[in-house]
DNA sequence: GATTAATCTTGCCAGCGTCAAGATACAGCC
DNA sequence: GGCTGTATCTTGACGCTGGCAAGATTAATC
Protein backbone atom coordinates (compact mmCIF):
# COMPACT_ATOMS: atom_id res chain seq x y z
CA UNK A 1 0.00 0.00 0.00
CA UNK A 2 3.12 2.30 0.92
CA UNK A 3 4.28 3.11 -2.50
CA UNK A 4 7.24 4.95 -1.21
CA UNK A 5 8.67 5.59 2.36
CA UNK A 6 6.96 8.14 3.89
CA UNK A 7 8.64 9.80 6.68
CA UNK A 8 6.29 9.20 9.36
CA UNK A 9 5.37 5.50 9.35
CA UNK A 10 1.49 5.30 10.57
CA UNK A 11 2.43 2.18 12.89
CA UNK A 12 5.52 2.06 13.87
CA UNK A 13 5.29 1.17 17.17
CA UNK A 14 3.68 -2.39 16.46
CA UNK A 15 5.78 -2.86 12.95
CA UNK A 16 8.73 -1.98 15.38
CA UNK A 17 6.90 -4.84 17.81
CA UNK A 18 6.69 -7.48 15.21
CA UNK A 19 10.11 -7.49 13.72
CA UNK A 20 11.46 -7.33 17.14
CA UNK A 21 9.71 -10.59 17.87
CA UNK A 22 11.07 -11.94 14.59
CA UNK A 23 14.61 -10.74 15.60
CA UNK A 24 14.47 -12.49 18.98
CA UNK A 25 13.03 -15.66 18.02
CA UNK A 26 15.45 -15.79 15.46
CA UNK A 27 18.79 -14.54 17.27
CA UNK A 28 17.64 -15.02 20.88
CA UNK A 29 18.63 -12.27 23.51
CA UNK A 30 22.02 -12.16 23.47
CA UNK A 31 21.29 -11.67 19.43
CA UNK A 32 19.18 -8.88 19.86
CA UNK A 33 19.79 -5.64 18.62
CA UNK A 34 17.70 -1.93 18.16
CA UNK A 35 19.37 -1.66 14.81
CA UNK A 36 18.16 -5.08 13.27
CA UNK A 37 14.52 -3.99 13.96
CA UNK A 38 14.59 -1.08 12.54
CA UNK A 39 16.19 -1.90 9.42
CA UNK A 40 13.25 -5.08 9.49
CA UNK A 41 11.16 -2.22 9.85
CA UNK A 42 12.82 -0.04 7.42
CA UNK A 43 13.53 3.01 9.55
CA UNK A 44 16.29 4.52 10.88
CA UNK A 45 18.66 2.89 13.50
CA UNK A 46 17.27 5.74 16.40
CA UNK A 47 13.70 5.29 15.59
CA UNK A 48 13.14 2.38 18.40
CA UNK A 49 14.17 4.55 21.11
CA UNK A 50 11.91 7.10 19.93
CA UNK A 51 8.93 4.60 20.89
CA UNK A 52 10.18 2.30 23.47
CA UNK A 53 12.98 4.44 25.00
CA UNK A 54 15.76 1.23 25.20
CA UNK A 55 15.99 -1.98 24.70
CA UNK A 56 14.25 -2.73 27.95
CA UNK A 57 11.37 -1.06 27.15
CA UNK A 58 11.20 -2.95 24.08
CA UNK A 59 11.83 -6.62 25.43
CA UNK A 60 9.45 -5.21 28.24
CA UNK A 61 6.46 -4.86 25.83
CA UNK A 62 7.22 -8.36 23.99
CA UNK A 63 7.61 -9.97 26.89
CA UNK A 64 3.94 -8.29 28.10
CA UNK A 65 2.62 -9.75 25.03
CA UNK A 66 4.15 -13.39 25.69
CA UNK A 67 2.40 -13.53 28.80
CA UNK A 68 -0.87 -12.48 27.80
CA UNK A 69 -0.31 -15.33 24.85
CA UNK A 70 0.60 -18.02 27.54
CA UNK A 71 -2.34 -16.79 29.34
CA UNK A 72 -4.56 -17.59 26.09
CA UNK A 73 -2.94 -20.66 25.80
CA UNK A 74 -3.50 -21.57 29.29
CA UNK A 75 -6.98 -20.96 29.20
CA UNK A 76 -8.06 -22.73 25.95
CA UNK A 77 -6.28 -25.68 27.04
CA UNK A 78 -8.03 -25.93 30.05
CA UNK A 79 -11.63 -25.27 28.18
CA UNK A 80 -10.39 -28.14 26.04
CA UNK A 81 -9.41 -30.27 28.63
CA UNK A 82 -12.78 -29.98 30.87
CA UNK A 83 -14.29 -30.38 27.70
CA UNK A 84 -12.84 -34.03 26.53
CA UNK A 85 -13.41 -35.11 30.10
CA UNK A 86 -16.83 -34.60 29.83
CA UNK A 87 -17.97 -33.06 33.06
CA UNK A 88 -16.28 -35.72 35.14
CA UNK A 89 -14.72 -35.25 37.97
CA UNK A 90 -12.97 -38.42 38.91
CA UNK A 91 -9.14 -38.16 39.90
CA UNK A 92 -8.47 -40.26 36.59
CA UNK A 93 -10.35 -37.49 34.45
CA UNK A 94 -8.58 -34.90 36.36
CA UNK A 95 -4.78 -36.39 35.89
CA UNK A 96 -5.98 -36.26 32.52
CA UNK A 97 -6.57 -32.20 32.49
CA UNK A 98 -3.71 -31.48 34.56
CA UNK A 99 -1.73 -33.58 31.95
CA UNK A 100 -2.98 -31.79 29.53
CA UNK A 101 -2.24 -28.05 31.02
CA UNK A 102 1.06 -28.93 32.21
CA UNK A 103 1.77 -30.02 27.69
CA UNK A 104 0.44 -26.65 27.02
CA UNK A 105 3.15 -24.72 29.25
CA UNK A 106 5.61 -26.51 27.77
CA UNK A 107 4.64 -26.43 24.64
CA UNK A 108 4.37 -22.71 24.67
CA UNK A 109 8.22 -23.01 25.79
CA UNK A 110 9.28 -25.15 23.36
CA UNK A 111 7.25 -23.13 20.78
CA UNK A 112 8.96 -19.84 21.16
CA UNK A 113 12.07 -20.81 23.85
CA UNK A 114 13.72 -17.25 23.33
CA UNK A 115 10.38 -15.64 24.11
CA UNK A 116 9.92 -17.67 26.91
CA UNK A 117 13.11 -17.32 28.24
CA UNK A 118 12.76 -13.44 27.57
CA UNK A 119 9.46 -13.25 29.83
CA UNK A 120 11.92 -14.58 32.54
CA UNK A 121 14.60 -12.15 32.79
CA UNK A 122 14.19 -9.89 35.77
CA UNK A 123 17.34 -8.04 34.83
CA UNK A 124 16.31 -7.27 31.02
CA UNK A 125 12.61 -6.09 31.81
CA UNK A 126 10.96 -3.43 33.52
CA UNK A 127 8.92 -4.76 35.99
CA UNK A 128 7.15 -1.89 37.26
CA UNK A 129 5.96 -1.67 34.00
CA UNK A 130 1.98 -1.75 34.04
CA UNK A 131 1.11 -3.49 31.28
CA UNK A 132 3.49 -6.07 31.95
CA UNK A 133 2.43 -6.94 36.05
CA UNK A 134 -1.05 -6.69 34.37
CA UNK A 135 -0.23 -9.69 31.77
CA UNK A 136 2.21 -11.34 34.19
CA UNK A 137 -0.50 -11.28 36.87
CA UNK A 138 -2.55 -13.07 34.65
CA UNK A 139 -0.42 -16.41 34.70
CA UNK A 140 -0.58 -16.38 38.25
CA UNK A 141 -4.54 -15.96 38.23
CA UNK A 142 -5.36 -18.26 35.17
CA UNK A 143 -3.33 -21.15 37.22
CA UNK A 144 -6.00 -20.17 40.36
CA UNK A 145 -8.71 -21.81 37.62
CA UNK A 146 -6.25 -24.77 37.49
CA UNK A 147 -6.49 -25.20 40.81
CA UNK A 148 -10.58 -24.55 40.92
CA UNK A 149 -10.65 -27.06 38.13
CA UNK A 150 -8.80 -29.93 40.12
CA UNK A 151 -10.94 -29.03 43.06
CA UNK A 152 -14.65 -29.04 41.21
CA UNK A 153 -15.02 -25.76 42.09
CA UNK A 154 -16.06 -23.42 39.17
CA UNK A 155 -13.32 -21.09 37.17
CA UNK A 156 -13.24 -17.23 37.95
CA UNK A 157 -12.95 -14.36 35.70
CA UNK A 158 -9.21 -13.74 35.27
CA UNK A 159 -8.89 -10.11 34.98
CA UNK A 160 -11.01 -9.67 38.32
CA UNK A 161 -8.82 -12.01 40.30
CA UNK A 162 -5.28 -10.17 39.11
CA UNK A 163 -6.39 -6.90 40.44
CA UNK A 164 -7.91 -8.20 43.49
CA UNK A 165 -4.55 -10.74 44.23
CA UNK A 166 -2.85 -10.26 46.92
CA UNK A 167 -1.15 -12.46 50.31
CA UNK A 168 -3.26 -15.15 50.94
CA UNK A 169 -3.15 -18.37 52.73
CA UNK A 170 -4.16 -20.33 49.14
CA UNK A 171 -0.81 -19.06 47.48
CA UNK A 172 0.72 -22.39 48.24
CA UNK A 173 -1.47 -24.79 46.67
CA UNK A 174 -1.09 -22.82 43.17
CA UNK A 175 2.70 -22.26 43.43
CA UNK A 176 3.33 -26.35 43.95
CA UNK A 177 2.06 -26.59 40.55
CA UNK A 178 3.29 -23.99 39.12
CA UNK A 179 6.68 -24.42 40.39
CA UNK A 180 7.19 -27.53 38.90
CA UNK A 181 5.92 -27.33 35.50
CA UNK A 182 7.61 -23.89 35.06
CA UNK A 183 11.03 -25.91 36.58
CA UNK A 184 10.35 -28.78 33.47
CA UNK A 185 9.80 -25.94 31.10
CA UNK A 186 12.92 -24.03 32.46
CA UNK A 187 15.11 -27.44 32.70
CA UNK A 188 13.96 -28.44 29.33
CA UNK A 189 14.39 -25.38 27.44
CA UNK A 190 18.32 -24.88 29.06
CA UNK A 191 19.14 -28.58 28.20
CA UNK A 192 19.66 -29.85 31.67
CA UNK A 193 17.45 -32.94 31.04
CA UNK A 194 19.31 -34.68 28.40
CA UNK A 195 20.33 -37.53 30.83
CA UNK A 196 17.91 -39.63 28.86
CA UNK A 197 19.85 -39.51 25.88
CA UNK A 198 18.56 -41.99 23.03
CA UNK A 199 15.19 -41.11 23.89
CA UNK A 200 13.18 -39.11 21.81
CA UNK A 201 12.05 -35.71 23.63
CA UNK A 202 8.48 -36.14 22.98
CA UNK A 203 8.44 -39.61 24.28
CA UNK A 204 10.13 -38.59 27.11
CA UNK A 205 7.61 -35.51 27.73
CA UNK A 206 4.85 -37.96 27.27
CA UNK A 207 6.19 -40.06 29.95
CA UNK A 208 6.44 -37.56 32.38
CA UNK A 209 3.38 -35.75 31.98
CA UNK A 210 1.64 -39.43 32.70
CA UNK A 211 4.14 -40.11 35.67
CA UNK A 212 3.69 -36.52 37.13
CA UNK A 213 0.55 -35.03 36.64
CA UNK A 214 -1.06 -37.88 39.24
CA UNK A 215 1.20 -37.34 41.66
CA UNK A 216 1.22 -33.10 41.17
CA UNK A 217 -2.61 -33.98 41.30
CA UNK A 218 -3.06 -35.67 44.25
CA UNK A 219 -0.92 -32.54 45.80
CA UNK A 220 -2.95 -30.20 44.89
CA UNK A 221 -5.95 -31.59 45.49
CA UNK A 222 -4.51 -32.26 48.86
CA UNK A 223 -5.28 -28.99 50.23
CA UNK A 224 -9.21 -29.37 49.77
CA UNK A 225 -9.67 -28.88 53.52
CA UNK A 226 -8.66 -25.19 53.74
CA UNK A 227 -10.17 -21.83 53.20
CA UNK A 228 -12.20 -21.71 49.81
CA UNK A 229 -10.61 -20.10 46.91
CA UNK A 230 -13.40 -17.43 46.70
CA UNK A 231 -11.58 -15.61 50.07
CA UNK A 232 -8.50 -15.19 48.03
CA UNK B 1 54.40 -10.50 45.98
CA UNK B 2 54.73 -9.14 42.47
CA UNK B 3 56.21 -5.70 42.95
CA UNK B 4 55.67 -4.74 39.20
CA UNK B 5 53.64 -6.38 36.84
CA UNK B 6 55.46 -8.62 34.78
CA UNK B 7 55.01 -9.45 30.89
CA UNK B 8 53.87 -13.52 32.12
CA UNK B 9 50.87 -13.16 34.71
CA UNK B 10 51.64 -16.61 35.96
CA UNK B 11 48.07 -18.09 36.44
CA UNK B 12 46.31 -15.70 34.57
CA UNK B 13 43.40 -18.08 33.73
CA UNK B 14 42.81 -18.52 37.49
CA UNK B 15 42.43 -14.71 38.06
CA UNK B 16 40.43 -14.11 34.78
CA UNK B 17 37.97 -16.79 36.63
CA UNK B 18 38.30 -15.06 39.57
CA UNK B 19 37.40 -11.46 38.43
CA UNK B 20 34.77 -12.84 36.15
CA UNK B 21 32.92 -14.32 39.05
CA UNK B 22 32.91 -10.24 40.40
CA UNK B 23 32.28 -8.91 37.40
CA UNK B 24 29.35 -11.21 36.92
CA UNK B 25 27.94 -10.89 40.27
CA UNK B 26 28.00 -7.01 40.17
CA UNK B 27 26.94 -6.63 36.40
CA UNK B 28 25.14 -9.72 35.69
CA UNK B 29 25.12 -11.15 32.33
CA UNK B 30 24.05 -8.00 30.25
CA UNK B 31 26.89 -5.97 31.59
CA UNK B 32 29.43 -8.40 31.78
CA UNK B 33 32.37 -7.65 29.23
CA UNK B 34 35.97 -9.30 28.68
CA UNK B 35 37.40 -5.90 28.72
CA UNK B 36 36.34 -5.41 32.51
CA UNK B 37 37.76 -9.00 33.48
CA UNK B 38 40.68 -8.32 31.42
CA UNK B 39 41.14 -4.58 33.35
CA UNK B 40 40.63 -5.91 36.62
CA UNK B 41 43.72 -9.08 36.53
CA UNK B 42 45.74 -6.46 35.38
CA UNK B 43 46.03 -7.56 32.02
CA UNK B 44 45.62 -6.36 28.53
CA UNK B 45 41.78 -6.63 26.79
CA UNK B 46 42.95 -9.31 24.61
CA UNK B 47 44.57 -11.71 27.37
CA UNK B 48 40.97 -13.15 27.96
CA UNK B 49 40.47 -14.67 24.58
CA UNK B 50 44.10 -16.59 24.83
CA UNK B 51 42.32 -18.23 27.46
CA UNK B 52 39.04 -18.95 26.60
CA UNK B 53 38.69 -18.63 23.18
CA UNK B 54 35.73 -16.36 23.70
CA UNK B 55 33.23 -14.97 26.31
CA UNK B 56 31.05 -18.24 26.26
CA UNK B 57 34.13 -20.46 27.19
CA UNK B 58 34.82 -17.94 30.13
CA UNK B 59 31.15 -18.17 31.05
CA UNK B 60 31.09 -21.86 29.98
CA UNK B 61 34.26 -22.27 33.23
CA UNK B 62 32.31 -19.94 35.25
CA UNK B 63 28.98 -21.98 34.92
CA UNK B 64 30.82 -25.72 35.69
CA UNK B 65 32.14 -23.61 38.85
CA UNK B 66 28.96 -23.15 39.85
CA UNK B 67 27.68 -26.69 39.55
CA UNK B 68 30.45 -27.74 41.25
CA UNK B 69 29.67 -25.77 44.03
CA UNK B 70 25.74 -26.87 43.82
CA UNK B 71 26.69 -30.14 44.27
CA UNK B 72 28.52 -29.53 47.18
CA UNK B 73 25.78 -27.07 48.61
CA UNK B 74 23.56 -29.78 48.09
CA UNK B 75 25.48 -32.75 49.13
CA UNK B 76 26.58 -30.84 52.64
CA UNK B 77 22.98 -30.12 52.97
CA UNK B 78 21.79 -33.84 52.71
CA UNK B 79 24.17 -34.90 54.98
CA UNK B 80 23.29 -31.77 57.77
CA UNK B 81 19.66 -32.70 57.69
CA UNK B 82 20.38 -36.81 58.11
CA UNK B 83 21.68 -35.86 61.13
CA UNK B 84 19.27 -33.73 62.64
CA UNK B 85 17.25 -36.03 61.94
CA UNK B 86 19.07 -38.34 64.44
CA UNK B 87 18.15 -41.44 61.75
CA UNK B 88 15.18 -41.55 61.78
CA UNK B 89 13.04 -42.27 58.47
CA UNK B 90 9.56 -41.66 59.73
CA UNK B 91 7.40 -39.13 57.56
CA UNK B 92 7.90 -36.37 59.45
CA UNK B 93 11.86 -36.82 59.54
CA UNK B 94 12.32 -37.05 56.13
CA UNK B 95 9.81 -33.88 55.05
CA UNK B 96 12.03 -31.60 57.31
CA UNK B 97 15.26 -33.85 55.68
CA UNK B 98 13.63 -32.74 52.24
CA UNK B 99 12.72 -29.13 53.44
CA UNK B 100 16.09 -28.58 54.28
CA UNK B 101 17.44 -29.25 50.87
CA UNK B 102 15.04 -27.20 48.93
CA UNK B 103 16.27 -24.96 51.25
CA UNK B 104 19.75 -25.40 50.57
CA UNK B 105 19.26 -24.90 46.46
CA UNK B 106 16.77 -21.70 46.84
CA UNK B 107 19.57 -19.94 49.01
CA UNK B 108 22.09 -21.10 46.44
CA UNK B 109 20.04 -19.40 43.82
CA UNK B 110 19.08 -16.14 45.86
CA UNK B 111 22.86 -15.85 47.30
CA UNK B 112 24.64 -15.40 44.16
CA UNK B 113 21.76 -14.98 41.68
CA UNK B 114 23.94 -13.99 38.95
CA UNK B 115 25.77 -17.20 38.56
CA UNK B 116 22.51 -18.95 38.81
CA UNK B 117 20.82 -17.87 35.99
CA UNK B 118 24.43 -18.16 33.84
CA UNK B 119 24.62 -21.70 34.57
CA UNK B 120 21.34 -22.01 33.23
CA UNK B 121 21.74 -20.16 30.06
CA UNK B 122 21.89 -22.94 27.28
CA UNK B 123 22.49 -19.86 24.46
CA UNK B 124 25.52 -18.59 26.48
CA UNK B 125 26.85 -21.74 27.36
CA UNK B 126 29.27 -24.56 25.55
CA UNK B 127 27.38 -27.13 26.55
CA UNK B 128 29.85 -29.81 24.84
CA UNK B 129 32.55 -28.65 27.38
CA UNK B 130 33.55 -32.09 28.97
CA UNK B 131 34.36 -30.03 32.36
CA UNK B 132 30.72 -28.27 31.94
CA UNK B 133 28.94 -31.70 31.11
CA UNK B 134 30.48 -33.37 34.08
CA UNK B 135 29.53 -30.78 36.64
CA UNK B 136 26.18 -30.62 35.53
CA UNK B 137 25.65 -34.31 35.84
CA UNK B 138 26.85 -34.07 38.72
CA UNK B 139 23.73 -32.19 40.12
CA UNK B 140 21.34 -34.93 38.63
CA UNK B 141 23.65 -37.52 40.28
CA UNK B 142 23.60 -35.79 43.82
CA UNK B 143 19.54 -35.21 43.30
CA UNK B 144 19.47 -39.18 43.03
CA UNK B 145 20.86 -39.63 46.46
CA UNK B 146 18.21 -36.96 47.85
CA UNK B 147 15.83 -39.60 46.57
CA UNK B 148 17.30 -42.54 48.05
CA UNK B 149 17.35 -40.43 51.16
CA UNK B 150 13.91 -40.09 51.41
CA UNK B 151 13.41 -44.07 50.46
CA UNK B 152 15.72 -44.85 53.11
CA UNK B 153 18.48 -46.51 51.22
CA UNK B 154 22.36 -45.37 51.67
CA UNK B 155 23.81 -42.77 49.39
CA UNK B 156 25.88 -43.73 46.20
CA UNK B 157 29.17 -42.13 45.40
CA UNK B 158 28.17 -39.21 43.24
CA UNK B 159 30.80 -39.42 40.61
CA UNK B 160 30.12 -43.18 39.47
CA UNK B 161 26.58 -42.39 39.37
CA UNK B 162 27.08 -39.75 36.99
CA UNK B 163 29.36 -42.17 34.65
CA UNK B 164 27.15 -44.82 34.02
CA UNK B 165 23.80 -42.34 33.60
CA UNK B 166 21.90 -42.93 31.04
CA UNK B 167 18.21 -43.57 30.35
CA UNK B 168 15.83 -45.27 33.03
CA UNK B 169 12.97 -45.68 34.51
CA UNK B 170 13.68 -43.70 38.11
CA UNK B 171 14.32 -40.27 36.07
CA UNK B 172 10.51 -39.44 36.88
CA UNK B 173 11.36 -39.87 40.39
CA UNK B 174 14.09 -37.40 40.60
CA UNK B 175 12.62 -35.03 38.11
CA UNK B 176 9.27 -34.36 39.83
CA UNK B 177 11.67 -32.68 43.00
CA UNK B 178 14.34 -31.29 40.99
CA UNK B 179 11.88 -29.29 38.36
CA UNK B 180 9.71 -28.35 41.50
CA UNK B 181 12.61 -26.94 43.52
CA UNK B 182 14.56 -25.51 40.39
CA UNK B 183 10.99 -23.86 38.79
CA UNK B 184 10.71 -22.24 42.64
CA UNK B 185 14.08 -21.00 42.73
CA UNK B 186 13.21 -19.48 38.99
CA UNK B 187 10.49 -18.18 39.48
CA UNK B 188 11.35 -15.98 42.59
CA UNK B 189 14.57 -15.11 41.06
CA UNK B 190 13.13 -13.13 38.00
CA UNK B 191 10.70 -11.65 40.46
CA UNK B 192 6.95 -13.97 39.04
CA UNK B 193 6.51 -14.78 43.01
CA UNK B 194 5.96 -11.19 44.52
CA UNK B 195 2.39 -11.91 44.43
CA UNK B 196 2.86 -11.96 48.33
CA UNK B 197 3.24 -8.38 48.87
CA UNK B 198 4.09 -7.16 52.22
CA UNK B 199 5.19 -10.50 53.47
CA UNK B 200 8.64 -10.49 54.59
CA UNK B 201 10.97 -13.39 51.66
CA UNK B 202 12.02 -15.21 54.63
CA UNK B 203 8.92 -15.53 55.86
CA UNK B 204 7.40 -16.61 53.04
CA UNK B 205 9.67 -19.00 52.06
CA UNK B 206 9.34 -21.11 55.28
CA UNK B 207 5.76 -21.29 54.69
CA UNK B 208 6.56 -22.80 51.65
CA UNK B 209 8.88 -25.28 52.60
CA UNK B 210 6.47 -26.20 55.16
CA UNK B 211 3.74 -26.66 52.88
CA UNK B 212 5.48 -28.02 50.15
CA UNK B 213 8.10 -30.52 51.79
CA UNK B 214 5.03 -33.34 52.47
CA UNK B 215 3.04 -32.94 49.34
CA UNK B 216 6.61 -32.97 47.19
CA UNK B 217 7.66 -35.72 49.80
CA UNK B 218 4.92 -37.92 49.72
CA UNK B 219 4.97 -37.83 45.74
CA UNK B 220 8.73 -39.06 45.20
CA UNK B 221 8.51 -41.60 48.18
CA UNK B 222 5.03 -42.97 46.21
CA UNK B 223 7.33 -44.03 42.96
CA UNK B 224 8.99 -46.83 45.66
CA UNK B 225 7.21 -49.60 44.40
CA UNK B 226 9.43 -49.60 41.56
CA UNK B 227 12.64 -50.97 40.15
CA UNK B 228 15.00 -50.54 43.29
CA UNK B 229 17.41 -47.42 42.46
CA UNK B 230 20.23 -49.65 42.09
CA UNK B 231 19.43 -50.46 38.38
CA UNK B 232 20.18 -47.00 37.38
C1' DG C 1 -3.10 29.52 8.41
C1' DA C 2 0.23 29.80 12.13
C1' DT C 3 2.04 27.58 16.06
C1' DT C 4 2.98 23.69 18.71
C1' DA C 5 3.86 18.90 19.29
C1' DA C 6 5.01 14.39 17.71
C1' DT C 7 7.67 11.61 14.77
C1' DC C 8 11.65 10.22 12.44
C1' DT C 9 16.64 11.10 10.50
C1' DT C 10 21.45 12.15 10.63
C1' DG C 11 25.71 12.28 12.74
C1' DC C 12 28.44 11.41 16.46
C1' DC C 13 30.53 9.11 20.67
C1' DA C 14 32.61 5.59 23.71
C1' DG C 15 32.56 0.82 24.41
C1' DC C 16 32.35 -3.83 22.95
C1' DG C 17 34.23 -8.71 20.89
C1' DT C 18 37.27 -10.46 17.78
C1' DC C 19 41.14 -10.90 14.74
C1' DA C 20 46.07 -10.36 13.12
C1' DA C 21 50.63 -9.16 13.99
C1' DG C 22 54.21 -8.22 17.05
C1' DA C 23 56.72 -8.36 21.66
C1' DT C 24 58.23 -10.99 25.56
C1' DA C 25 59.36 -14.81 28.52
C1' DC C 26 59.66 -19.53 29.46
C1' DA C 27 61.21 -24.58 28.44
C1' DG C 28 63.57 -28.07 26.30
C1' DC C 29 67.62 -29.51 24.07
C1' DC C 30 72.40 -29.38 22.66
C1' DG D 1 75.58 -21.67 28.93
C1' DG D 2 73.38 -20.67 24.59
C1' DC D 3 69.82 -21.57 20.89
C1' DT D 4 65.45 -22.43 19.36
C1' DG D 5 60.57 -23.22 19.56
C1' DT D 6 56.43 -22.26 21.78
C1' DA D 7 53.25 -20.45 24.98
C1' DT D 8 51.85 -16.14 26.74
C1' DC D 9 50.56 -11.47 26.52
C1' DT D 10 50.30 -6.67 24.05
C1' DT D 11 49.15 -3.47 20.52
C1' DG D 12 46.34 -1.81 17.04
C1' DA D 13 42.64 -2.13 14.07
C1' DC D 14 37.84 -3.37 12.37
C1' DG D 15 32.82 -3.30 12.33
C1' DC D 16 29.21 -3.36 15.33
C1' DT D 17 26.37 -1.71 19.17
C1' DG D 18 23.22 1.64 22.33
C1' DG D 19 22.54 6.19 23.42
C1' DC D 20 22.62 11.14 22.86
C1' DA D 21 21.95 15.73 20.54
C1' DA D 22 20.48 18.39 16.85
C1' DG D 23 17.94 18.86 12.80
C1' DA D 24 14.23 17.67 9.30
C1' DT D 25 9.59 16.52 8.39
C1' DT D 26 4.80 15.72 9.25
C1' DA D 27 0.59 15.87 12.07
C1' DA D 28 -2.39 18.22 15.41
C1' DT D 29 -4.23 22.08 17.64
C1' DC D 30 -6.11 26.40 18.00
Amino acid sequence: MTVRPRYHHGDLRSALLDAAADVLAERGVAGFTLRECARRAGVSHAAPAHHFGSVSGLFTALAARGFAALVDTLARARAAARGDSAGRFDSKSLDADLAAIMRAYVDFARAEPERFRLMFRKDLLDQTDPDFDAAARGTYAELTNVIRLQRGEAPVDVTRLAEGMTANRIIEDILIGWCHIHGLAHLLLEGQLTVMKGEDEEAFLERLYADHAPRIGHALRAGVSRAPLDQA
